[in-house]
DNA sequence: CCAAAAAGTAAGTGACCGATCACTATCCAC
DNA sequence: GTGGATAGTGATCGGTCACTTACTTTTTGG
């Protein structure tokens, strides 16, 4: 097998260890053990641990805009952010591994070159939902902050073995994050200077695809 | 000096260790010599690394619960609300040690006693949150994932380091989380059936002293 | 066919970590 | 003062972990 399907396997096997234990709290060798290969080979394949904790924030994330792109496809402004809300939510649902990145991610943020590699990623995110909805700030900051609480509840406890107080949350959260905000915003507001914005949808997906 | 005060010392010093490395990635002699004991000796006030944690993630608790005692003092509904909004942000940049608890106590719940733990340490909250301010479930909602926002960015960098993008999303916090939704609530409507809220929260915090 | 490159591993290495145990020092009641 | 409870420590143990070295196997291009 060549070294790169050996990788894109490796940063698969680690986003499912990680996203459980952490950086710190998963072993190389659970992730070896995982892959089927040996451990020492990780170290060919990646050259600290950290790396390969860098590659599977990468790769989750780019799950996400994968998944938000799929969702907004032909469409635009609230209609697009509403479908990708939805799309997000189905996500955290079906894969539990989405949910302990974004977890695990930030908790690592004391280290500075993953607290880069997280700023990066998700200044990605930011953009692409911004270009994907031209939606403005305050709704995409809303968005947003209903993400991270979607991403706390379910730290708690998923739906089946966790506590049933949070279910007028989780329907609050399903009834809003669908359309964003009630009231509808103006999707011909032009664009505030110096916005990445101007840079373009397609712009973004090729930089990056090439990076 | 007897066990108690010094229980209270390796708590406080556990929380400045696990905020920034997590449980995993704080050892037991970082701690100890923080409180300038020897390690062993943190195996008699607690009995494992994980119950000290928990110790940690409580005390770091009842300070938010605090906070948003002394804010809403006096206050009600929205006012209350928009006051511990303010104080939550405040405390947010003046105590890097509360953020870091917030995200690594996500992060650990992977183990089943700690996410015991933090669900009900978060029910707390979420309760206390509702007694002091009355606001219906939608506010709260709103208040809580801005908070969670707030953490995320806080966890990518402060203020100095990070980077400016953000800065207009701050913005939008600090003039949305403090009055949390612009149109106002109903104060008066009945409270519904099965609300901790029929408690009150002086019983609330009278059982959050005795525990 | 063969040599070089690439895939892959067994066996370690030194450091660290959570937890235990056996021990000492200090205080206080009688 | 003495005896018991309590505060506190040094030494250490079994185990793990990230990472290295030195080696074997497989593939591949000429």
């Amino acid at each position: 097998m060549s070294a790169e399907e050996r990788r894109d396997q490796v940063v698969k096997a680690a986003v499912a260890e990680f996203a459980v234990r952490g950086l710190e709290g998963t072993s190389t060798g659970d992730i070896a053990k995982r892959v089927g290969v040996s451990q020492p080979y990780l170290f060919r394949l990646f050259p600290t641990k950290r790396d390969l904790f860098i590659a599977a924030v990468d790769h989750s994330a780019a799950q996400v805009r994968d998944v938000f792109t799929k969702a907004a496809d032909g469409k635009y402004g609230a209609e697009a952010m509403a479908a990708m809300g939805e799309a997000y939510q189905d996500l955290l649902l079906a894969d539990d591994e989405l949910l302990g990145m974004q977890l695990q991610q930030f908790a690592a943020c004391h280290d500075p070159e993953v607290q880069a590699a997280v700023r990066g990623v998700m200044q990605g995110i930011w953009h692409h939902v911004e270009n994907l909805t031209g939606a403005p700030v305050e709704n995409r900051v809303d968005f947003f902050a209903k993400g991270m609480l979607c991403n706390m509840i379910a730290a708690m406890g998923r739906a089946d073995g966790g506590d049933p107080m949070w279910q007028p949350v989780l329907d609050v959260l399903r009834d809003e994050v669908k359309p964003p905000r009630c009231e509808p915003y103006d999707e011909t507001a032009e664009v505030r200077a110096g916005s990445p914005r101007e840079s373009g949808y397609a712009a973004y997906v090729e930089r990056s695809l090439t990076k």
